[in-house]
DNA sequence: TTCATTTCTTAATCCAGGTTAATGCACAGT
DNA sequence: ACTGTGCATTAACCTGGATTAAGAAATGAA
């Protein structure tokens, strides 16, 4: 497991890749996102200092998701073992969970409730990332994430 | 692990519930569900045969989903172990995986490109399901189903 | 500092999907 | 055979958020 120093703006992967690795957050912000065939983008999630990060797919198969880093970072990376079964099921359950939260959030609240969520759960993430970025989380344009804040003035 | 017959209808798990359990179905078709704060159900995911379900939750925290039997089923139950580090992660991966297809499908695509992927995807469902069923996993109403499938008559 | 590039906001308009409501079916129970 | 209950469909209307466009504010590079 190496340690790597990458600065803002640095792609660390790309969708196709094989073996794609995971990235433990020492310090700084990375996310993953995709891009549709429409050509936007969606965050699929931030990783801030002590987070992990990586396309949840096993190591054999083309992943997914782009990853970048947002802030200067420093970064350790873990290699998929494909036929490490041995792994602690615990942090893997807790992602599950994160991503079950998520998909029933997408499905049954606003614009506004997601974003009060989001507010609840990452306010530290709210600080340091682009408005944009928010919406782009979110699953709302940015027009609408500003339409959401004047609404609801939040603090 | 033990087996138990259910018969359609009955509810394996409601929210809340502590010690859930994972069940494997060998035959039969069960669903996950959770109820929003404005009464709306919204289906996480079907089961049928072969498939796996239970809330991705560790097992000392309360769950937030309910399970229950859309055909009468015979299950293969599992405990979930929470000291039990040494699991096959594959499996988990593969969970993960599913999950983050979904966030980015809900999203990035719209009522029909949704429901033309759950065709493709799980042609068998289909069949077995009320289509009121289908909207809600796809996260519409089934009155917007009703609409996107006079569009594009299929098959 | 200046200029360029992004980002944020506002506003006008548009539209996918929600809501409501009515109708017709298919069954299950008695 | 009835009657009730739930499901599917259609239609009219409504609305949350998308789209488009413009300007203002922040950020960054030279």
């Amino acid at each position: 497991m190496k340690e790597l120093k990458v600065k803002k703006g640095d792609i660390l992967q790309r969708p196709g890749t094989l073996g794609s690795k995971v990235y433990s957050v020492k310090s700084g912000l990375l996310r993953s996102y995709s891009i549709d065939p429409k050509g936007k983008e969606h965050i699929f999630m931030f990783a801030p200092e002590g987070w992990t990060i990586g396309d949840n797919q096993s190591a054999d198969q083309p992943c997914d998701l782009y990853i970048d880093a947002l802030e200067d970072s420093v970064l350790y990376i873990r290699e998929k073992n494909i036929h490490d079964e041995q792994g602690n099921a615990a942090p893997l359950i807790k992602r599950l969970y994160v991503l079950q939260q998520r998909i029933i959030m997408l499905m049954s609240a606003t614009a506004l409730e997601r974003y009060q969520h989001f507010v609840e759960t990452y306010p530290d993430i709210i600080q340091r990332v682009p408005q944009k970025m928010i919406a782009s989380y979110l699953g709302i344009t940015p027009e609408a994430l500003s339409k959401v804040k004047r609404r609801k003035p939040t603090a």
